[in-house]
DNA sequence: TACATATGATCAT
DNA sequence: TGATCCTATGTAA
């Protein structure tokens, strides 16, 4: 589930529950042990986010680089962890009643300043982290490829991934295909908003809903069953929640896209 | 038991 | 563009 409302709503709970306290720091894996073993025991300080990029700041100027790719996952468990994590779990961290494991990421490691520069310089604005709409509308200027690749491409804007590439097209009435400079100002300041409203909602829900609860006959977003929950994304032949277009699906940067042509023209 | 699939990104060609 | 890395889950066999 790791798009950036992911990684910033784990930056929240991981702040929450360990800031401010001296961590155990392990690798029941192993492949971590070197950097575990330079930090067990040291006090974390803070968790920062940006796009799909996790910072866990250490006393004495340490800093853990974590990012999730398609597979990490964290696990929280409090009181009472399983007795034995699973045998992939790169990285656990306990302090007081909260233990954490973190499984399959592509990146778990202590990084220096100028590795963070370096991974700081790959990446656009972030909704979630007082992003510009400006620099979000300046950087479709600059590029030619379709919308649907440029809300991809981390350096355009930092946390989108392929659900929510899909979902705001949708709901903005954008085709994914649209050359990413015709966009315009006007219609790059709502898409930024959008996707800004959306994240949002799936940080503090802690998943994706993008349909209006109305539009399906429920109150809450809670209320929506895994099949009501999207307007287009992994709905190929389906039809379209607003006006019943078969849902069409093919491929944009590398991966599936999904989208109304009729909404979307 | 095996296979397909996944909300990501990089590197080689 | 294709291969590659990382892991868990759901479905098929």
């Amino acid at each position: 589930m790791p798009e950036g409302h992911t990684i910033h709503r784990y930056a929240r709970l991981h702040r929450r529950a360990l800031a401010g306290t001296a961590v155990a720091v392990s690798s029941p894996q192993g492949r971590f042990s070197a950097d575990a073993s330079i930090l067990d025991g040291r006090v974390l300080e803070d968790v920062d986010a940006l796009g799909k990029h996790l910072f866990y700041r250490w006393e004495d100027d340490l800093t853990l680089h974590v990012h999730l790719g398609l597979f990490g996952k964290f696990r929280s468990h409090r009181a009472v962890p399983p007795p034995d994590p699973s045998p992939a779990t790169r990285m656990a961290l306990q302090s007081g009643e909260t233990t954490i494991y973190l499984s399959g990421p592509t990146d778990c490691r202590l990084i220096d300043g100028d590795e963070e520069s370096k991974i700081l310089g790959r990446l656009g604005p972030d909704p979630l982290a007082d992003g510009d709409a400006e620099a979000f509308a300046a950087n479709l200027e600059r590029r030619s490829v379709g919308i649907g690749a440029a809300l991809l491409d981390q350096k355009a804007v930092a946390g989108i991934g392929n659900v929510y590439r899909a979902e705001a097209l949708f709901l903005e009435g954008i085709h994914p295909d649209t050359r990413a400079r015709d966009v315009g100002p006007e219609r790059a300041s709502r898409l930024w908003d959008r996707m800004t409203t959306l994240l949002r909602a799936g940080e503090r829900a802690g998943r994706i809903v993008t349909v209006d609860p109305a539009e399906v006959g429920a109150s809450s977003p809670r209320d929506l069953g895994r099949e009501e929950r999207l307007y287009v994304y992994k709905r190929t032949g389906e039809p379209c929640r607003r006006c019943g277009t078969s849902i069409g699906s093919w491929p944009s940067a590398g991966r599936s896209i999904w989208a109304c042509e009729s909404c979307q023209g």
